[in-house]
DNA sequence: AAACACCAGCTAACCGTTTTGCTAGCATTC
DNA sequence: GAATGCTAGCAAAACGGTTAGCTGGTGTTT
């Protein structure tokens, strides 16, 4: 293609000229820019991006990295990011690590080669929690989304785990469940954990807590969760109700309760956090708290472009989003099973 | 971070041979290796992707461009392209074009001045079916995915829509329909018109035809297929099958279903040309074709690789994937209504 | 009219690689 | 021992932009 000397002789200017003319970094006489900018025309002249990413150390580039693209959440994710880097002037280059530490350190290597601007990492390891030193020694900017480790001096976007356990657990108590079970995510990572932490505590909050085989771990897993339910179902005395870590799992739970002939919520009540897009167009409508992923991608694009122009100066920050409760059809108020 | 002079020096040699040893593009001595791996490691040096992109001309980066990213069978696509192009040593950088044609070019453009080595295109306007030039003049390899245009010199990977159509229309006519419904998707595309005319080929292959107003379209989105599959169920005499041109709105309709109190198969008979993930978990499961998703974004980069290494010269290929019928319990035998 | 400020536009150095000659040292051959 | 061939490693020129610093022409001030 055309080259920024190509142009300036097209246009009988300096190459100086025409770079000030496509950055509009300097004045440039009306002649001259129009000059300038009809050989751009005529030659179909584009900047190339590796020149100016060489010479400005800066590459336009945004790395997403999630921790599951299998995951609808996720996926989610990777739509409403694209749409904000995009609206931010950079691109996005998308990588899966898979919940794998091995692959987020090829992964992180890869990003430091690209000399990417900015990182938006949903970490699978507590090591890729530390800054990623960047081609000139400091950090890479970078957004820890969704997940956390304390003391973190690094800017993150999560939502209330706790508080969304609790608001379900609530719920579920409100309706006179007592004998509630569930299904968690991985307990290490922040997610998992909070949420059954929430669970146990508004459980206790009222003096309740869940039987020891009414607790299940589900890997954030739609056929983990499957199994599990069985499992949890099928045992001499089950929960009345199910307390469900994330929306994937919920629908595992759904076909087993299907499988095992059990009507949701006659038979059993089931609520979750998070949900999967389009599960609202099935019946019974899920219980649930719906997280607001458009609204935490576009913060987290925020903190990161502000932290990409104003450097690690300034203070991290930690931004928490509530999630809301969304009641419905999948709970019924607790009553004495006729056996 | 370090450049290759900062190793060159540190390992007393020429920069020529660090680069030799990092890409092993020439002999060098085991003495003058292991001094410069040694030098590598202690620096933690990395190659600048910017400056290689620049000397070399290629970028190590493939382009995907969905048009919607919110539909779950791009999600997936997207999902499956990102491990393809990292088992093959590249890196992703996502783009959703949302259907816009005016967002296609102005990604188009900036995929150029990326220098993307490759573009894998779900395309959106006809004008972008042709080649895209790249930094040298000559087209950037490009892959058009799941849609074309007729007579096209690009390499492209597609599903057979016709057939697809055709396998569940003749299923549901197996069954004994013959009023048979369809909510299509849009017709300036090969995949809403691929899939209207193997319905229509099928019927007519049996002397059948499908009543005018019996033909909606759908616009493959969710909430367009609810709305029109009420108004399609609520008229004088109603399908009693409905063939649905994907999996997004066959999600639609399930919700219209249950929410005019009607059953599905009892009252209506319900299948689809492709599915959406998750929705196997639910019941009743649809009856649908299944696309070989994976399959075809690895052989879109088998076919994208090969035309990066090997240039321009080699003819187009077509490759057309068969989709194959999944019988769910979303259809009955067709049996005269008692009204 | 001399001195000066201003500024549009140019020249050239530089960003960090790759790669094309080239050099110099050694082994082989007559 | 001179001529030749071979090759490991080097110096330096690109690649295509950006930008610091310079130049020379114009306008203003005294």
């Amino acid at each position: 293609m055309a080259t920024i000397r190509d142009v300036a002789n097209h246009a009988q200017v300096s190459t100086a000229t025409v770079s000030a003319v496509v950055n509009d970094s300097a004045y440039v006489s009306p002649e001259l820019r129009a000059r300038v900018l009809a050989a751009i025309n005529e030659l179909n002249y584009a900047p190339s991006q590796a020149a100016r990413s060489l010479k400005r150390g800066r590459s336009q580039l945004i790395a997403l990295v999630v921790a599951d693209l299998a995951n609808p959440f996720f996926a989610r994710l990777v739509w409403a990011a694209e749409a904000a880097v995009a609206a931010w002037g950079y691109s996005l280059v998308l990588f899966n690590s898979d919940e794998k530490p091995e692959n987020e350190r090829r992964i992180l290597a890869r990003i430091r080669a690209l000399s990417c601007d900015g990182i938006i990492l949903v970490p699978v390891d507590v090591i890729s929690t530390q800054p990623q030193r960047g081609s000139e020694g400091e950090p890479i900017p970078t957004v820890l989304f969704g997940r956390t480790v304390e003391g973190q001096k690094t800017d993150t976007i999560t939502i209330d785990n706790v508080s969304a356990a609790r608001q379900v657990t609530n719920y579920l108590m409100d309706l006179g469940h007592t004998r509630i079970g569930t299904i968690t995510g991985p307990l290490h990572l922040t997610t998992g954990r909070g949420r059954l932490d929430g669970m146990l505590e508004a459980m206790r909050a009222r003096g309740l807590a869940p039987a020891a085989n009414h607790v299940r771990a589900g890997e954030f897993r739609e056929d983990t969760a499957y199994s599990v339910a069985r499992e949890l179902l099928t045992q001499p005395e089950p929960p009345t109700a199910i307390y469900i870590a994330n929306g994937v799992m919920a629908l595992g739970v759904m076909r087993a309760l299907v499988d095992l002939g059990l009507k949701c919520p006659d038979d059993v009540s089931i609520a979750s956090t998070d949900t999967i897009p389009g599960i609202g167009g099935l019946r019974p409508r899920l219980t649930r708290t719906e997280h607001p992923v458009i609204d935490m991608t576009n913060e987290a694009l925020r903190l990161l472009v502000d932290r990409i122009n104003r450097g690690p100066s300034i203070e991290a920050r930690n931004v928490v989003f509530q999630p809301s409760l969304v009641v419905g059809e999948s709970c019924a108020p607790y009553k004495v099973r006729v056996e």
